[in-house]
DNA sequence: AGTAATTTTGAATCGAAAA
DNA sequence: TTTTTCGATTCAAAATTAC
């Protein structure tokens, strides 16, 4: 990091070694093995030792950060707590600490706790009086026009989106889901601005980054997890440029559509299809539509095109499938019986 | 706290000054102004002297703690990176992180941040080692009986629970949620235990200890407050005590497999089969098992012929009986019943 | 080939009593 | 104080195997 500008970089998402601190084997019920965070990468003598490790890579990471710039920290209790001390000590601003709550966490095997459910991210301002990125309007018409809250319900990351190595299995034991990375990005940059990962790990960051129209800078020792990266993303498409300005309010349904592309099962600049294939219409990052003449909800645009008064957006649009119309209302309850 | 007894004490339950560093009025969309935390008892002079406070209080807390007492404080991203930072320092082994979820949290009204819509609460043990309590079957009860999570969705204090004070306004400017704490202390104290909270305020730890049968001591500086908590809790009833008696499995009184054999239930001899019908042993008048290759007890024959580093016994092996497999679990609480 | 059942897996600071 | 034994304990979702 001391080899960049400062003050050249607009955000920072940074998700360090959290010290798990981990003591002996553990075992799920049916006596298989938990394949546990024990990387070399996660060891530190002890609390001083991460204390200054905390200390070091936060004072680089202040420098190389515009001042209207922001950074996000993500952790769990066992590193929060130092994280969170040394930014207020080192004059960052906080502004708000989200909760990423986990639909499907690990459970705890032996009983002997609460479920640890979530992890904590901090987004911090570099002093009290900077003027940040917020993009409130796009963050409210995420969350069904109402105000995006402090807490995130987001699955971890499985499935297809997790990256595996060579050998087939997982490509870096605590990669993030590209979910989480598409709100903090969009919550608070401008397409064109500059986002730094000092921890990139499987590249989650850099991936997200670049489909959305932001540049990005990783940082990262291990080669192995760099070849990971750079193959990821590249085959990561940036979304056309109109479909990442962003725009505001209107009404949508309890489940609001942005969420569908939040979550990839919809991809910015996706073309949608009218359900008589009359019209067609573009997915925009916010969750936005964008047709030859019109933007707005899905409601408002399937409206708009048809001259009529309204339109229920989730039954007139449509993703082409193979030949067929598949309307997006079916991803509406993909979604819905997977938030439950 | 430094009046009490060292040790006498088995949990802590603490609401500290938040030191929430408000600049000037804040006011709503529709000009009308927002009831600030504004008093004197959260006033610091800057981050050195809130960590101070911290240290003095914890340090406090820690004395009068038993050696398996745990410790809840509650705080916003204002100051729960001080506090769990010093609960570290200080040698408390963080349990868990517990968010509260707000249903109803006051929006931002500037449209600037996230909507604050959460607390934290941190859940400490005096060290690494101590034994702490937790209900877990009360807790996965309560949950639907899925493990309860470390994120609580619980409203903020509202309507006729809020305390007001002589002039008809609300009596303390932070009273918590009496859901929250019952939940805080039927997971963590037994009925009997005593409870402690140092910044007692409106009262309502003490209003739910007292209803679930713990004792409760209350510090307070503020006569008005400690007036208030008293008329509260006098008028709150103990609930029945055998409403408030938990029977943990593991509490129960342990019964040795020999003793079924000892007593007639299970026949020197016997063959048991595995649940899965995989494996069989045969019961020997000392209580242990013999298999084709192995021999000991129930759980290490279980283990050994699973190949599985452990194995519980008494749900593993069953005797067969009408062609239905019976586990041997269920002879144990007969057993039980019978000797009461 | 399609559906149902089974197995696998995820940032995890995950015992206590008796000998 | 240390070692051995007892025995309690999992949720959601994807991947794999069985039917």
């Amino acid at each position: 990091m001391n080899a960049l500008p400062a003050g050249s970089v607009d955000m920072i998402f940074a998700d360090p070694p959290y010290n798990l601190q981990l003591q002996g084997d553990l075992h799920r019920p049916n006596n298989s093995k938990v394949d546990a965070v024990d990387d070399a990468w996660d060891k530190f003598d002890d609390l001083g030792a991460y204390d200054r490790f905390t200390h070091e890579w936060l004072s680089a990471a202040r420098r190389v950060l515009k001042d209207d710039g922001t950074i996000w920290v993500i952790g769990s209790y066992h590193n929060i707590f130092r994280v969170g001390s040394k930014l207020q000590d080192l004059g960052f601003w906080v502004l708000n600490d989200v909760i990423w709550r986990k639909t499907n966490p690990m459970p705890n095997f032996r009983g002997r706790r609460f479920t640890n459910a979530h992890e904590t991210m901090l987004w911090c301002s570099k002093s009290k009086d900077s003027q940040n990125t917020f993009n409130y309007e796009a963050m409210k018409t995420l969350n069904d026009d109402l105000q995006m809250r402090s807490d995130w319900l987001i699955p971890i990351c499985s499935g297809s989106e997790r990256i595996k190595g060579d050998d087939g299995r997982k490509g870096h034991p605590t990669q993030k889901p590209e979910a989480l990375l598409h709100r903090v990005i969009v919550a608070a940059t401008k397409p064109g601005d500059v986002v730094l990962d000092p921890f990139f790990g499987s590249g989650t960051t850099g991936a997200v980054a670049k489909r959305l129209g932001r540049h990005w800078i990783g940082l990262e020792r291990d080669k192995g997890y760099i070849k990971l990266a750079l193959e990821r993303i590249a085959k990561v498409q940036k979304a056309e440029t109109e479909m990442l300005t962003i725009q505001a309010k209107r009404e949508e349904p309890r489940i609001p559509f942005g969420w569908l592309v939040e979550r990839g099962l919809l991809q910015p600049g996706a073309v949608l299809e009218s359900f008589n294939r009359r019209w067609t219409a573009k997915v925009r990052s916010d969750g936005t539509l964008i047709s030859a003449e019109h933007r707005g909800s899905i409601h408002q645009v399937g409206a708009a095109v048809q001259g009529a008064p309204a339109c229920n957006g989730w039954q007139f649009w449509c993703v082409p499938k193979d030949g067929v119309l598949v309307p997006i209302d079916h991803y509406r309850q993909l979604l819905r019986a997977e938030l439950h």
